[in-house]
RNA sequence: GGCGGGUUGGCGGAGAGGUUACGCAGCGGAUUGCAAAUCCGUGUAGACCGGUUCGAUUCCGGUACCCGCCUCCA
């Protein structure tokens, strides 16, 4: 068995992950408040802890496994939303998750399960489980950990001593350093919102303490103990939800079930930055996921340059690095596009992972690998950490959320680009279908395009190209365009002349074929040619 | 103001109290008719100032700068 050592922010040193239960380890993170598509440092968490599931479920089996990863839905940054541009919660909250899934699936994040299971109830609404959040806070306030004011419930924070280990502060400091104004019905100063009060206008739920909506801690504490039991192995987050939100979580958790742990081992990754700044909308640095998607930086290539820098790292997203990531997985896929993976992952691998999550270290072994020739442990690598290509080049950016027909339509779109436009892994033209605007349709005009691209690069005449039509067949153009062109017919002169030793004449094929877009190369298995990006 | 993270060679980025990290780029060479690819070789880096030590980039203290949280844009 393979022994994983994680840094616990609680204890603040290496833990060995030593499962409450084997045959169902459990681990929680904390996902999106569903008002908009997330950003670039909402993904990394995602990312990270995705590597983790994926390691958990190598060592334990996918079906000992359980990962909860929620939504956050009743919060009054969707409420302001929803007012702001008039349209209902559910609404937004729905289309949002929809995004959201779909911009994770590009980062190739498995979908979370529960034991194995892909279910919607391991992403669960908070507004699902209110009346668990609900008995928890009676609970509370039962134990005295919690008091009723004005309306409100609030955590009472000095009925925990233990409040402010995780986030390594003391009450007493915070209240010293504090420069918010307290609410006057508050006890002490730190105490936090349990339940509050909703007005006609603002989603509520009857509770014994009037029509109100949750404190946004208390969702977290209550999905993950309806879903993974009041103790479970891993909670896991970015470091900026270890103070309040973790604190909090954890001080409920605990007063409501005093004799459970909670979380046993708490992970957090750090911040992402762009270009060594803050991200910020004031900067202009600002962007989501699919900005970057819809830029051409393929999924793939998010998740390596996330994947390049530990996740207790601060770590820089910049145009470099995505340089280095597309060119390195261009190379992988060419070098693996033909081997089968091997039966079992190389052992350094996983070591590297249950190294803390030596991402670093595994691709740097990749690298290897790639050097060495060990294709076939550099084809099962990449699909262990969700860096695989298919041949399309692009499965990984398909959306799941579309029509079958239309998904395979624009499946057929990324297939035809990448056999005829040029073969660069994590690199495609801006997609020529408008989003809203797509159709079986769409995507075969865009692929009768391509094509016809394609042929004037190769030289075909314009008669023959303005024969293509949206019927005919991908196959059939294409031979029709490599016969105008005679490629291979060209490629066989330039190797009679390079045999008679005549090299201005072979130089000068050369020099016409690049003038088709074509490159050459001379390998030992013959000559061979790709199309290449102007 | 309080708490926490970071600072490594041109760029990216690890581990380890003493031995080459590694990758990319660059440079030199080999090979190839040329080109591409490939191969070999090549870097006295560790923000700054002190301390501990036989020895520190690695431990401790301080300084500077960057970032985060404390103020529900992660």
């Amino acid at each position: 068995m393979v022994e994983i050592r994680l840094t616990d922010t609680l204890t603040r040193g290496k833990v060995d992950l030593a499962p409450i239960d084997p045959t169902d380890v459990r681990m929680y993170l904390c996902g999106p408040t569903v008002y908009d598509r997330a950003h670039l440092g909402n993904a990394r968490p995602v990312v990270v802890f995705d590597v983790l599931y994926r390691l958990l479920r190598y060592v334990y089996g996918a079906d000992h496994v359980s990962y909860v990863r929620n939504f956050t839905d009743v919060d009054d940054k969707i409420n302001a939303r929803a007012a702001a541009i008039g349209r209902p919660i559910r609404e937004i909250t729905d289309e949002t998750i929809g995004w959201y899934h779909a911009d994770m699936d590009a980062l190739g994040a498995l979908r979370p399960s529960l034991r194995g299971e892909v279910t919607p109830a391991a992403e669960p609404r908070a507004t699902d489980y209110i009346a668990q959040m609900i008995a928890m806070i009676q609970e509370l306030i039962a134990d005295r950990h919690a008091y009723v004011a004005e309306g409100h419930v609030l955590f009472d924070v000095r009925s925990f001593p233990a409040y402010g280990r995780l986030s390594g502060r003391s009450v007493d400091d915070m209240i010293a350093g504090a420069r918010v104004e307290v609410a006057p019905f508050k006890r002490d100063s730190m105490d936090f919102v349990l339940w509050k009060p909703s007005d006609a206008t603002t989603p509520g739920w009857e509770s014994p303490w009037g029509r109100g909506r949750p404190g946004w801690h208390i969702e977290c504490s209550a999905m993950a103990s309806a879903l993974l039991g009041d103790s479970f192995d891993i909670h896991a987050g970015g470091i900026d939800l270890q103070f309040p939100h973790h604190e909090n979580e954890l001080a409920q958790s605990r007063c409501a079930y005093p004799d459970a742990d909670f979380a046993r081992i708490w992970l957090h990754n750090e911040m992402l930055q762009v270009e060594g700044k803050k991200m910020s909308k004031s900067l202009g640095n600002f962007f989501t996921v699919r900005d970057l998607l819809d830029q051409g930086v393929a999924g793939a290539v998010i998740r390596y340059v996330f994947l390049m820098t530990h996740y207790r790292k601060p770590m820089d997203w910049t145009a470099d690095k995505v340089r280095e990531g597309r060119r390195t997985l261009a190379d992988y896929a060419a070098q693996t596009r033909t081997v089968a993976p091997a039966d079992q992952i190389a052992p350094g691998l996983i070591e590297a992972l249950a190294d803390d999550l030596n991402t670093s270290e595994y691709l740097r072994l990749l690298k290897e690998f790639s050097k060495t020739g060990r294709y076939r442990d550099l084809k099962a690598g990449l699909e262990f950490i969700g860096l695989s290509r298919t041949d399309t080049g692009s499965a990984i950016l398909d959306e799941p959320d579309m029509p079958d027909d239309v998904r395979n339509a624009r499946r057929d779109y990324a297939r035809v680009r990448a056999a005829v436009w040029h073969d660069i892994a994590g690199d495609h033209p801006p997609d020529p279908v408008q989003p809203g605007d797509e159709s079986v349709a769409a995507y075969q005009a865009a692929i009768c395009q391509l094509v016809r691209d394609a042929a004037r690069h190769l030289g075909v005449q314009e008669r023959v190209i303005s024969s293509f039509d949206t019927d005919s067949t991908l196959t059939r153009q294409l031979a029709l365009a490599a016969d105008q062109a005679d490629i291979p017919g060209l490629i066989d002169q330039r190797r009679r002349a390079r045999q008679d030793k005549d090299y201005a004449l072979a130089d000068a094929l050369r020099v016409k074929i690049a003038e088709l877009g074509i490159e050459l190369r001379d390998t030992a298995a013959g000559t061979v040619w790709r199309g290449v990006q102007d």
